[in-house]
This record gives structure tokens, C-alpha cells and sequence, in this order.
DNA sequence: AACCTGACGTTGG
DNA sequence: CCCAACGCCAGGT
């Protein structure tokens, strides 16, 4: 097994409960920035002996990257509903929970993203958004 | 080697 | 919301 996986297993591994993280934010927390990828073969590779909260594991926007429908889909739907996390629209609200690392994101939105560290960004203040979606 | 294909992420139209 | 275009990169054909 490449040691490159077995970091990714490890940061997965060490998601909350409850919690999600994005496949951008694995790779970083396994020394692997930009490799958002990786984080996914890996886990699609996942020896069948190894436990690991995959389901906790979503994409940036917090939709489930399974296609909708599918098996897969299915199981990390309930799996993620078992420990509290609402799936709505095949997503799940990142902004509840998704991992926090710095205020700064919290407040100015998604300002300092991984591919972006090396272009010129213009500010931009959201309002929150009506209880539409449900 | 060339090309294609993803459990990806952002920007821009 | 959808789509195209990049940037990224390991594996398969």
C-alpha cells in the first residue's frame, strides 16, 4: 500500500462524528495539498478490511459525489443520517457541519482556497440565505 | 507515448 | 442552475 493512501486513511479516519470534511480538505490534512483527487482513488480503493467513516467524506460544495440513486449513494445517505447530518438534495450543509479551521472563511466565505493560494481574490460579503431550499 | 477517465475544486460565462 | 475550461494526477487502454 502506498504511503500516500495510508496518510489519506488516516486523515479520514480522523473526522468527528457528526462532522464532514470535503475531499480538498482531506488531502490537505494528509500533507497532500491540491490533490483532492487522490484523497478520492485512495478511498475508492479503500481495502475492504479497513474501517473508515468514508461516508463522512463529501465534496467541497457538501454533495455526496456518488451518483445520485446509486448504491453507494444510498448507504453514505444513511450513514450520514444516523449521526445526526441531514442530507437534503443530496447534500449536506457544510456550514454546520463541515470542519472549521479559521474564522476568516466563517465570515468572508470562502476566501483562500487551495488552487486560488496564488491569484487575486476581491472581497465579497454574502448575506445568509432564506430558508428556501428547506 | 498518447489518450481517456475519474468518490475533485475553482473560476467565469 | 448548467456548462466549459483549467489545474491536478494515478491508472487503465
Amino acid at each position: 500500500m502506498k504511503e500516500e493512501y495510508l496518510r489519506i486513511y488516516a486523515a479520514v479516519a480522523a473526522i468527528p462524528r457528526g462532522h464532514v470534511a470535503c475531499y480538498g480538505e482531506i488531502a490537505a490534512r494528509a500533507g497532500l495539498p491540491r490533490r483532492a483527487r487522490l484523497a478520492g482513488r485512495a478511498l475508492r480503493e479503500t481495502p475492504s478490511d479497513m474501517e473508515l467513516p468514508w461516508h463522512r467524506i463529501v465534496r467541497a460544495d457538501g454533495r455526496i459525489a456518488f451518483p445520485e440513486g446509486s448504491r453507494h449513494f444510498r448507504e453514505q445517505s444513511r450513514r450520514l443520517r444516523a449521526e445526526g447530518i441531514e442530507v437534503r438534495n443530496a447534500r449536506v450543509r457544510m456550514s454546520a457541519h463541515g470542519l472549521h479551521h479559521d474564522l476568516d472563511r466563517e465570515i468572508w466565505g470562502a476566501a483562500g482556497k487551495h488552487p486560488a493560494v496564488d491569484r487575486v481574490r476581491k472581497p465579497a460579503i454574502k448575506s445568509s440565505q432564506a430558508p428556501t431550499a428547506r
